[in-house]
DNA sequence: CTGTTAGCGCCTTCAT
DNA sequence: ATGAAGGCGCTAACAG
């Protein structure tokens, strides 16, 4: 009972040939109802189940394909991950997580072991930007494997990506500032050698040039995705002679631990000082003081990268194809910078 | 270039058979020095990648092992999943993603899924306990393919599983709120029809009656895990004759519910009113107003559950082995709590 | 309509 | 120390 059945233990039980018993259990139209129907019962008497191992082998499809994240308890990158499987889900693909932990040897590792497991292609966001995994990554195109890039993409030929508008959603999050008042406004950045960072800076830069402010370089911190850095951050940006009177930071943990300073400080949100955060995690809008936000559309960018994997994929023809696919990011204001909504 | 090169390919270029060169890949003992070399490089000449797919075929190992939560953008299957990840990336397994989405068609349709995809493992957390999924995971155990169990377990001969004690974590969270003097302790709970739920609930029962204070049955309110279910329940709570002083609730996000209509009425937290959570949800302790709550320390959880599946894998004996590992809660004692850390 | 054959890529007996 | 052969489970040509 514990063996597992195979076509060739159909066949014997029915005295035919293992490939009629293939192309019955496939609904081939050559085959004739009655053996069809024989077939299908032994099937299901004998609990056949087929071996998609043994498929993979042959077609040389696995349907599997991978998905490298640098984090798989982030709330952004589960979202991803589930609006991918939601796509993917009926057309049968499964999905193989593999988490880069934002280290690029381990990413590099990470697409070897994808390739030797045969998947039929690799969803990523990559952790870094060196010309160390360039290599790896050109090794996937030529293999001919669809890859494609969602949130923190790398520009190299025939690769797609799914992204968001990142300079739209700096510029957007420091547009809502001033036009709150705010002409001091400080920007926590994260690590401007990714481009979604260096977007959002350029945005926050735009937005600050096109409305008559001046850029003040004092006000742009470099701060990692916590609480602390927040923290951190925000005690240099008081201490200025001319503190701020606005953030705009580039991750939501990080405006959450500039508001806790602030208000440490004694200093009223958003009487005197107003804050908008990046990404929309769920705490944002739990919080009393509900944080203002710019919304990545996690689960959108997910479906979007299975998509473009699928369209990639169902491309028979020898042409490479290269998708961008970019998502317009949405602000939600909160508390935390509308005087109005208190 | 973009054709992959097998052993044959090796083989043929050095004018040996493949039988040698799958042995020199594999560091067997007797084989040369010189041609062991010789194959090595070649192979890395070439750039071969060994084809997974075909050795599991053959092993019929295929160092996958599947995972079925009920979905994946919550913070703790988040984690959990991390655990396992971290767990079996040393040891080569790749981990294939399901989400059941709470529905035990899809579940059966994901455990079938997986079992065609000859995973050598699978870890669920099951969405529900109805008789309906026996069948099939029984079929499992048959099959020989270990299943473990987390979180959501239910109890079947030859299953392993890995999980907290909830009645333990409903214990202590519910004695805490005595120890804080209160005597009117409500509870919100989950679907009892889940052990987890039921075990909280009966934590929470026993410490009533071990510290003296009369089980209110009115106290005890069904509410879904999320912010409006906690809404609705407390603002009936609140309309009791004599309403209740505490709340333990299975589910932090209906603990968050309950404190914003706690507050909206006016009542004073932690001064009034006391609110404990379960699950310790990043949220919780990043509120102003920070919410205690149990943890359930999912990353060991998940952690554990691939250790065990290990053990299962190494068991190399026909003796079924059935191991239940089962964590200790911790209580996170915030401020909602908590009136002496105001 | 159905059977035979062959091969996907790998490893492992069995020979030598 | 190496080669030849067979098979993991499946399907697609090629024959009838």
């Amino acid at each position: 009972m514990s063996e597992k059945t195979t076509i060739y233990d159909i066949a014997k039980e029915l005295n035919i040939s293992a490939a009629t018993v293939s192309r019955a259990l496939n609904n081939n139209s050559k085959i004739s109802k009655s053996t069809c129907k024989l077939v299908m019962e032994t099937a299901t008497k004998l609990n056949y189940k087929q071996n998609k191992l043994a498929l993979a082998l042959r077609s040389g499809k696995s349907n599997n394909i991978g998905v490298i994240v640098p984090r798989i308890d982030s709330n952004f990158f589960a979202s991803v991950i589930r609006g991918i499987e939601e796509e993917l889900y009926p057309n049968k693909y499964n999905i193989i997580i593999c988490q880069s932990h934002e280290d690029e040897q381990r990413e590099i590792e990470n697409i070897n072991t994808l390739l030797n497991a045969q998947v039929d292609g690799i969803l990523m966001s990559i952790s870094n930007v060196s010309s160390e995994n360039d290599r790896i990554i050109k090794r996937v195109v030529e293999k001919n494997v669809p890859l494609i890039f969602f949130d923190r993409k790398k520009n190299i030929d025939g690769v797609s990506s799914v992204t968001i508008n990142d300079f739209e959603g700096g510029y957007i999050a420091t547009k809502h500032l001033i036009d709150g008042g705010h002409k001091r406004i400080a920007h926590l950045s994260g690590n401007q050698s990714l481009e979604i960072y260096e977007n959002r800076f350029k945005g926050y830069k735009q937005a600050i040039a096109d409305n008559g402010l001046d850029f003040n370089e004092d006000y742009v911190l470099q701060a990692r995705s916590n609480v602390d850095a927040g923290i951190v951050a925000a005690k240099s940006l008081l201490k200025l002679k001319t503190p701020p009177d606005a953030i705009f930071s580039s991750s939501d943990f990080a405006a959450l631990g500039a508001i806790q300073e602030i208000k440490e400080q004694g200093i009223r949100i958003p009487e005197d000082f107003c804050v908008v955060g990046f990404g929309n995690e769920p705490f944002t809008k739990f919080m009393e003081l509900s944080i203002s936000s710019v919304d990545q559309s996690p689960l959108e960018m997910g479906k979007m990268a299975a998509k473009v994997f699928l369209e990639q994929i169902n491309n028979h023809e020898n042409f490479k194809m290269e998708k961008k696919v970019v998502l317009m990011p949405e602000l939600h204001i909160r508390k935390s910078s509308s005087k109005s909504s208190i």
